[in-house]
RNA sequence: UCCUCGGUAGCUCAAAGGAAGAGCACCUGACUGUUAAUCAGGUUGUUGCAGGUUCGAGUCCUGCCCGAGGAGCCA
């Protein structure tokens, strides 16, 4: 008898197979037994019957508790009554082990309960569901990136400073030495995708803020492309491209998962590059006339930023931002505008940017300027130098925040479930 | 760091100064097509911690702890 997983499970109608898997709930009744069984893959109904079961398994059922693992074999039928169309006709039931007091029971529970209980709760449908997701997410941006020629290459973790100088960072004892979490593969994607051309790093980055709100971890997962010879134009185009196919490769491949999470995807359906595209100037104007007040040369604020994007309905891009407001490393614009070369791509609906990049100054005087200005510690960043005192050469690229992403396809409110584990201000368990 | 709200049974919540309750989970029983199954019965308490006011505090006051939403900052 063949070991099958239930998102197969369409292929073997008819046939007798072998679920190995976890009791995910069940109903009784009398001489018919409804037991929901997941194994990871998928989510199936098995009926045993006084007639149809194996008396021992039969009876065994009463004992069986949420989430028991479980190994069943039985035969697989199309049934219109069954919740996904097919079910097990079970005949036997091998219990692997069983224990009664599963703490997440099927009713409604509160967020600190839940985040205590992340370790379970992830074998729940709608967080299970929205991780398959995330999964997808990152496997179509990473081939979309692998078929324009990127190769991935690793940033460290450690770093010994600041990529941005401006944000808080998680001071880490390194044998007597302070170094710090990364908050950015950045820097380094510059010296490798000067190496080998086309590169992206993809890698946990640790923000030390005190960050309170549905929108931010402390820890969470970026994107990074970074490309050789590349101007904002051609970071742009690789950003809107990215974010179509991913979107349309997700909708495609992951169509149940948005079923279970009764997403709505006509406006997902409907996303093609490219994007719309202001300068910042405009996006300020364009805040003020929506009523939210906001001077030039700040950044938008939460509020700001979502009445801008409720004003498109794809995701678009605001650029050309002012120099006080991006990191030290992005090129101004020439013509001594005071604007960068930069970039966000943000996401309709109120999820917000979800990518910020652009052109990386590569005149060494300009960048030693930029580095003093900011008083940022210059000799940590000698070897960041020598990347334009050698074969400097323009390039581009930019930052994707995996959750920020999740969060809007998904339509998750909350960016804490868009992560298996979660890591926020007050909450590192489990 | 600041603002707002909250902490009562394993879970979700009610009890507006006067006998601590309900639903779910769990246990017992009924039911051969259930969809968070349903029905009948049963078990479940240091009301976050410390102090105060009062004849009497889950309820009012003070301090602390923990959590949630938001701001700032950011992806």
């Amino acid at each position: 008898m063949d070991w099958v997983y239930i998102e197969d499970i369409s292929k073997f109608i008819d046939k007798e197979v072998e679920i190995r898997g976890w009791l995910f709930n069940k109903r009784s009744g009398g001489g018919i037994k409804f037991l929901l069984i997941r194994d990871g893959t998928g989510i199936i109904q098995g009926v045993a019957t006084e007639n149809g079961t194996e008396p021992e398994s039969f009876s065994l059922i009463d004992e069986l508790n949420q989430e028991g693992s479980i190994i069943v074999k039985g035969k697989v039928r199309e049934d219109s009554r069954a919740p996904a169309g097919y079910e097990l006709a079970i005949h036997s039931i091998q219990v692997v082990h069983n224990q009664e007091g599963y703490p997440l029971t099927p009713k409604h529970h509160g967020v600190d309960f839940l985040l205590q209980n992340r370790h379970l709760w992830i074998r729940s449908k709608k967080q299970w569901t929205v991780l398959r997701i995330r999964a997808e997410i990152i496997k179509g941006a990473e081939d979309y990136l692998w078929e324009r020629g990127f190769l991935k290459m690793d940033a460290p973790i450690f770093t010994p400073s600041a990529c941005e100088g401006t944000t808080t960072l998680f001071e880490v004892d390194y044998f007597g030495e302070p170094v710090y979490l990364s908050q950015s593969g950045q820097l380094y994607n510059e010296a490798t995708c000067m190496a080998f051309g086309k590169v992206y790093c993809f890698g946990p980055t640790f923000r030390a803020e005190k960050s309170k709100t549905r929108r931010h971890l402390t820890e969470f997962w970026m994107l990074e492309p970074e490309m050789a010879y590349a101007h904002l134009d051609d970071a742009i185009k690789l950003a809107e491209g990215m974010v179509d196919y991913v979107v349309h490769r997700v909708l495609d491949k992951r169509k149940r998962e948005f079923e279970t999470l009764e997403r709505d995807t006509t406006h997902l359906e409907s996303i093609r590059a490219p994007f719309p595209c202001i300068r910042y100037e405009e996006a300020v104007k364009r805040v003020n006339e929506l009523g939210k007040s906001m001077e030039f040369g700040e950044d938008f604020g939460a509020p700001e930023e979502t009445a801008l994007a409720e004003s498109f309905d794809s995701p678009f891009m605001v650029t050309h931002f002012p120099q006080g407001v991006k990191a030290f490393y992005m090129r101004k614009e020439p013509g001594d505008t005071g604007a960068t070369l930069s970039f966000d791509l943000l996401a309709p609906e109120g999820y917000g940017e979800i990518i910020g990049g652009g052109e990386r100054e590569f005149s060494v005087e300009k960048l030693k300027d930029e580095i003093k200005k900011r008083d940022l510690p210059k000799d940590a960043f000698g070897w960041y130098l020598d990347l334009r005192k050698y074969g400097s050469v323009p390039h581009s690229g930019f930052g994707l925040g995996i959750e920020r992403m999740v969060a809007w396809i998904c339509g998750i409110k909350h960016i804490r479930q868009t992560i298996p584990f979660p890591r926020m201000l007050g909450r590192v368990y489990p």
